[in-house]
DNA sequence: TTGTAGGCGTTATCAA
DNA sequence: TTGATAACGCCTACAA
């Protein structure tokens, strides 16, 4: 029998003082290692006695697994990527608060890491995490082809927000940008506008086409003229929206109503707005997309659709839950809505 | 002599397909694992040839090291522990963008936790990122007290944000909130406004304190009296700006100008004040702090003082890899300037 | 039900 | 300068 005491004698990482190890909780329990880790993963059933032993142990020495040596020995890490693209934009935040917190509940922690709406950033990002070896990962939107997210997930299960994405270790998660799109300028379709401007997103993001489509259907479904004159382009900010406005209102073409494709961008339009003297919702209406803290804060506080962002990140982290639990992904996301606010007035006819 | 060959008898993690070993890199380049090892880190000096082959044998497999393994040997697992209060912060994930663009650089990954302003979740949060084996810790603000969180850390160095704290390994990094209110306040005064009020922070925040202690000094300064009945406190949310204007309208005293304490207290004041029919800055001046978006693109823009929290962040990051290396962490904090817009009028006299 | 004995992919020590 | 070898802390196939 060769020597199995656990003998000390070159190393390399020096245990740091007060780490207590498994093996320890095992010596103080009086069973065997594989004994201790069976009760911790429940992977077989132990006898009453150790494992009351063990618990106490456990107890008594504050034994806390490591996740590193799980990672490595056991080949998951309780780990999860998450590919965001920037990580304080107040869009996504609420999507990672959400994430955050139904990964806690499983004792997951995410890791996030931003592609900053750039492809070579997001592959980048994207091998980071797999060679952080994170269990499964969860794509924010972002600019990587769907082939390309394939590829660079290898085998671990993928949860990916903003595009519809389908197969057995894969679950797309999006709302319908499309119908919110035509709620809210249905709504001002409603209240008797008929010249509507349209200022959109990037317009390489897939929502920024349906949202555009959805403003067309709505204008279409109310026999109302498309005039592509009143679409200009934004970029889902404030400074893009501020830009839109000015250009819209230099073609001199008359319109009762805006639709800004997202709140940033509404934001920025009602500035460039104040600065012309024209008055919301007096002498233009005004809606937005998304409904962020400044949406309701706003002055005149705005009109918007909700999406319920928060909600969406939560469900994108179950997705992924039950998806490394082998289950198909079954989750659905609460739907649009439109929250009425002051920023849109009423035409007397 | 016994058995060195790998072979594979029973093991644990299946070793996922195609993944490339440190030791399959050393068989290529026909040098021993300890060599491909000494190369990657710079340990020692490798001659030459061996340096080219495992570098050529690294491209052509496609090696990357596995960080789970390293932290497991070598005891530093590359990531930097972040704990913040709400990652949907529009302050804080600023801050977060710079930790994640430095920490890039270094080649170190952070990782995000947040504690919500409550010391449970904080102390929670602390656990799971040091039973992580993160190799430092980056703190921004929080409840948890400096005994505790040295306690929380043991031994990895540890850069906190928004306190006074020093030692070997531990590093503080905070503006000058002080400076920055009195900035403000004596913006106010020297157009003429000698009735201020002061909508403050959530009470039990240091860097309240300290903007209070601002606005008194420059009021002392200015040898103008300090009126309490002018002082409401906030909680550093629109909602509470909102409230707090309400409760100073209501009290009937009278004020030309307002110092919120942030940003979001003032953009909900404004609401405030619109609903009341109170125009800024016809009737009232309004002062902010912090100069996130929103604040750029109120209506009217909003003057405020400016903390450049993505720098922040970069810094705390920067200290921190000081810190690694041993070294006393020295970095310095751009100081917070005043940016004029337009919520503030100069008073006739 | 329980224990034994590798092995996960790296780093670090020792000896050459 | 280089290579063998023993850990790092845990999991699991196998044997009992």
């Amino acid at each position: 029998m060769s020597n199995t005491s656990p003998r000390r004698v070159r190393g390399s990482a020096t245990p740091a003082a007060g780490v207590v190890t498994l093996e320890m909780v095992a010596q103080a329990a009086g069973v065997s290692p594989s004994t201790v880790s069976r009760i911790l993963n429940g992977t077989a059933r132990v006898s009453q006695v150790k494992q009351q032993a063990v618990d106490a142990a456990i107890q008594s020495l504050g034994f806390r697994p490591n996740p590193v040596a799980r990672g490595l020995a056991g080949g998951r890490t309780l780990s999860i990527g998450v590919l965001t693209q920037t990580i304080s934009s107040p869009f996504y935040g609420e999507a990672l608060h959400g994430i955050e917190d139904r990964l806690d509940e499983a004792g997951y922690i995410p890791i996030f890491v931003s592609g900053h709406w750039q492809e070579a950033e997001e592959r980048k990002a994207l091998d980071a995490l797999m060679a952080r070896r994170v269990d499964g990962l969860i794509v924010l939107a972002g600019r990587l082809s769907n082939r390309a997210l394939q590829a660079g997930a290898g085998n671990v299960p993928m949860v990916v927000v903003g595009r519809q994405m389908q197969g057995p270790r894969v679950h797309g998660l999006c709302f319908d940008n499309r119908a919110g799109a035509a709620m809210a300028t249905q709504h001002l379709i409603d209240c008797g506008h008929a010249r509507i401007a349209y200022i959109g997103g990037e317009p390489d993001h897939a929502d920024a086409h349906e949202r555009l489509a959805g403003y067309r259907e709505a204008l279409d479904r109310a026999g109302l003229p498309f005039d592509p004159a009143l679409v200009t382009p934004g970029d889902y900010t404030e400074a893009g929206g501020l830009l839109a406005v000015n250009r819209l209102l230099d073609a001199r073409l008359p319109f009762t109503a805006i639709f800004a494709a997202n709140d940033q961008t509404a934001i920025g339009a009602a500035l460039g707005l104040y600065r012309r003297n024209v008055r919301v919702p007096d002498d233009v209406s005004l809606v937005g997309f998304d409904d962020l803290a400044p949406a309701r804060f706003a002055i005149p506080p705005l009109t918007t659709v909700r999406q319920p962002v928060y909600e969406m990140g939560f469900q994108a982290a179950a997705a992924m839950m039950a998806l490394l639990r082998g289950e198909t992904a079954q989750v659905s996301l609460p739907s649009l809505q439109l929250v009425p606010r002051e920023s849109v007035r009423r035409l007397q006819r």
